[in-house]
DNA sequence: ATTTGTTCATTTGTATACAAACTGTATTCA
DNA sequence: TGAATACAGTTTGTATACAAATGAACAAAT
């Protein structure tokens, strides 16, 4: 049973630009992936374009694919959005949920926690996505879950840096701490303290982003130096 | 200066969705739609599949693609999560407005008491999307705005009926009332109060809700009934 | 009489050839 | 030397032919 072709691409990408092996900004060439995924372009297009719509990717007419930039200004309507976005999808989590999609996030919780063990920063990373992502869907709100989605790519790619610098010591288990309160408070159907943990787990990440995340946004900056400076 | 065909295609499908010429649910032939529109399949699927991704068409594998629908379910997570997107636009599009795109704002409004003036349900409702659909540019942020657009859509296609019914009275100039009121406080960039006004008129939009879609969602469930019963 | 299986027509999905647009290089002219 | 332009090569966009999947009609069997 090999699964999709268009799937294991579409996978596939969402992978490279969560992980930040591929650069924000970074172009795609078209026929080159086709033909290591065995696809031919018009497929390979379509994936493109869905990926595009959720915020993973960006087009423009006539010129090639790229990898959804992260700039500055991004930035600055992430901190504007997150935090209302994150505890609303946590409260509709709570009132929402089913008791499967509870075992289901439990077990995504122990994924993380050994993720967490090991010194894999793009596991941890990941598996942490995939919890916040489980949130989402228990929220089961089609409207809030574009725009909760797109936070939450940036959000990991920002969070690369993080999860592949710091040991497995305070603030990693502190987020750990977070997420196993979570999983209590809408198990227990809690609306009001899931709102309230998505605020507090939120606070912990922006203090993580004040740390690695500013040198970053400085080269970004630099680099629109250099391309306005004569050579 | 003929425009493109595939932005022609797109935004004739947005108007049919919106305005509800094509019923919610409704199937889409694509041979018949790119012959109509003188396009390849190859460029009209294209477009299927971003209006799909943003929520104006809804796609399933080796299904064909249909209008999206709006069922009971999608009725309750608009309620649950439209009043927070709304007031979250108004007060980002104060706080971020440019003084061009309130000039644009001021020259909508005008547009929509025109069409209040007028006996015409389509033009009323679709000026109103026109309105909103400026203040979340205004907002300037990529993470609201797919979430917003997607209620947008759903609000305007709920509305038409209102729209469509009801003279150019009372309900009608409260809600012009308070368009004017919110150009006023995204101008003055009184976020706060730009806030205050969304809730204020999306209790407006609550109270037609209440009056006319109600019958309607009864419709959906008698269907249900329908065909669980033999016949 | 209802269910199960098979066939065929229709529709969706993919490959490929071709057309249009863009990018960089070289050449021309001031 | 420098700017503008024309050309070539590469990449993106479209048309079309073909393959795969689905659903409806009909036959067979329990």
């Amino acid at each position: 049973m090999t699964k999709d072709k268009k799937q294991q691409l579409s996978e596939a990408i969402q992978h490279n630009v969560l992980t930040l092996q591929w650069a924000p900004g970074q172009d795609l060439d078209e026929s080159s992936l086709s033909l290591q995924f065995g696809l031919s372009r018009t497929p390979l297009r379509e994936v493109f374009r869905d990926l595009a719509g959720q915020g993973f990717l960006s087009q423009k007419q006539h010129r090639n694919t790229r990898v959804a930039e992260l700039s500055h200004q991004t930035l600055r309507e992430f901190f504007q959005a997150a935090p209302m976005i994150y505890s609303a999808i946590m409260r509709l989590a709570a009132e929402n949920r089913t008791s499967v999609q509870v075992q289901q996030l439990e077990m995504i919780q122990d994924d993380f926690e050994q993720a967490l063990a090991s010194a894999d920063g793009q596991a941890r990373s990941l598996a942490n996505h995939r919890f916040h992502k489980q949130t989402a869907l228990m929220a089961n709100n089609r409207y809030l879950l574009p725009s909760f989605e797109r936070l939450l790519i940036d959000h990991t790619r920002i969070g690369q840096t993080f999860f592949r610098t710091a040991g497995p010591d305070q603030p990693m288990s502190e987020a750990s701490d977070h997420h196993r309160q979570m999983i209590a408070a809408i198990s227990a159907c809690d609306v009001a303290r899931a709102g309230d943990l998505a605020i507090e787990h939120w606070n912990l990440s922006r203090a993580q982003f004040a740390q690695f995340v500013m040198p970053q946004s400085l080269d970004v900056n630099l680099g629109q130096w250099i391309q306005g400076e004569p050579s």
